[in-house]
DNA sequence: AATGAATGAGCGTTCATTCAT
DNA sequence: AATGAATGAACGCTCATTCAT
């Protein structure tokens, strides 16, 4: 049996991710909301008694940033991760950002980071959990890296800002960059 | 000795400034502006027939991009070069990056790119400045690198998108980059 | 026993309809509307997204032009028309225009028609209709008027455009028109 | 020697000549008027303290009607007139309308009727001058028809009528109407 | 006579939010 | 839970008019 048509709060979220990808935050009104999602204006007030908790819970129930389980140490945690392998780590990691979210959601999280703190956190929870997992890879790759752990956060910082931002930079800039060719300049950079 | 009022055109274009940087375009109003300036509302509209004029004169009279003179090799065209120091110059050019602009100017120019056209181009020349005068200087740098043009291009991009969104990022992310490590990675990457 | 307040929707309407008659459509802003109607600002919106839907509804909703029922020769088509008495049938037209529409409705009706289409197409089916009957009358009260075609429509078209005007050229040029007295010539024109 | 530009009140008045027949007066502003004029802004209320003096100023000094001259039985007063062709007479009086005025001038005159006294008193102007040759040419042709007077005036009144809003009921109606063949009926009507 | 900056009331419209039902 | 009328502050913008120069 399929569901009927999804309940009014679903209908009304989803409107608004299409919205706000689209225009904006501050473009989008709650009466356009709820024309899209085909339901009355008053209710989008009954789920989300301000107009911004309707972006709150955007970004709360529909990005999710997968974090690295255990410790940091944790055997497995890191799937993508090949010793001696460490342009091919970094790569895949560009191939699989741990960040579980459409690509409309995406827009919105960068869009609307430097206004809504909350947008924001997420943003940097996400930032730390790429940092995190580049620097992690970089060790396991150069195990003998130790005694540059400056060089080593310099290279998974400057890696995850070139990811996280590669395609918004894109729209603004014009210039297009490649993941893969960064990775492999970063590990030359490491390189034995 | 203050200097004397400054005119209403300019007083308004102050008022804009500062709250365009604070808050953002959309959310400052044209009264709030007006206010600010104290001048009355309606003179805003009299030297910019639209809102949107007020920051497309700000970008075009309060933003310049220090473009290279001359042609490709003209002497002097690249003030921070110094063969065989290539992480140094790098470092110069981060240190004096071809924008004039106050910092107020610097952040509007990041905040309203995606939404208006106007500062998104001004923006591309930035980029395309600073992704020049990085090239040029490795080149300079690593006058054997010719073979490697694509690392050597991709090391100017990655050293570009850092420089001009380093201060952004922190914001949003909360991630410090310190562009002079940026600039010895870089360099180290295309090795000797 | 007064009635109870009208609903907003339709006190917006009487307040419109009073201040468009009083002082033309544009010289009537959406402020004194509400103002007259005794509702916020806003709730004109709400019912009417243009103030021009207020002047649509108007039409719409309060006038309306009879039209000749069934086929051209459906009995009792034209309740006025007397055989025989040509000069009393336009009489009688006259004092029963097919318009149903308050004084203040017809004002508006002529005011704003060269302005907007919307009041030139009912006055314009207005006229239509008047035509009509004019000519109908006059075939019936001569029916040996066949050969005359052409002078028939003039004497129908004439009387039309007095009948209509009638009150409208009374305002403007101060000079009074009897319509009877037009009928009672046109029926003249048209000869035994 | 041919004139230079023509004086800045001219080119007010011409400007204003032209807007006010093409979108009306109160759509056009006096910034409009005077960027048409190619004047600035200030000027047009040194010459027209205020907006309405342009409109007065325009059809004091733009439109004339052209009154019979001394008593209602001079002699050659009535040019058109031609004594047993009453319908001829009419219709020449169709083709000259006692008005001098260009078409700008003429729309204007309609269209502001209603809402300016000075321009509905002008029209009210042609409306008598109109009337008075039209009863004075029926008078002639129909030397008998003295003890007709309110049938003569019925037929003059209606016969002005249509001739001066003849072209406005067009654009309303949609109902052409040819002013030769009101003349003709009108004739009959009186005939022998 | 000529100029254009200055003024402020008012316009049509938008919108988040409230609330009685 | 669901509804849509109601509210009023605020918005971008227009405009006739004033006035110092």
């Amino acid at each position: 049996m399929s569901e009927p048509t999804a309940d009014s709060r679903t209908r009304i979220l989803d409107a608004a991710e299409a919205l706000f990808a689209d225009r904006g935050y501050e473009a989008s009104s709650t009466a356009r909301i709820a024309g899209h999602a085909n339901v009355p204006k008053g209710l989008v007030f009954h789920y989300f008694p301000q107009k911004i908790d309707v972006l709150v819970a955007l970004v709360d129930e529909r990005t999710f940033v997968e974090e690295l389980p255990d410790g940091p140490d944790a055997p497995g945690a890191l799937v993508e991760a090949v010793p001696g392998d460490p342009a091919g780590t970094l790569s895949r990691l560009a191939r699989r950002l741990p960040l579980h979210a459409s690509p409309a959601m995406r827009r919105i999280l960068f869009r609307e980071a430097d206004t809504h703190k909350s947008v924001r956190e997420r943003l940097g929870r996400l930032n730390s959990e790429v940092f995190l997992r580049a620097r992690r890879a970089l060790e396991l790759a150069h195990p003998g890296a130790r005694g540059d752990q400056a060089r080593l956060e310099a290279a998974a910082a400057t890696f995850t800002a070139v990811l996280i931002y590669q395609e918004n930079l894109a729209g603004l800039t014009g210039q297009h960059i490649d993941p893969d060719a960064v990775a492999e300049l970063i590990v030359r950079a490491l390189g034995t």
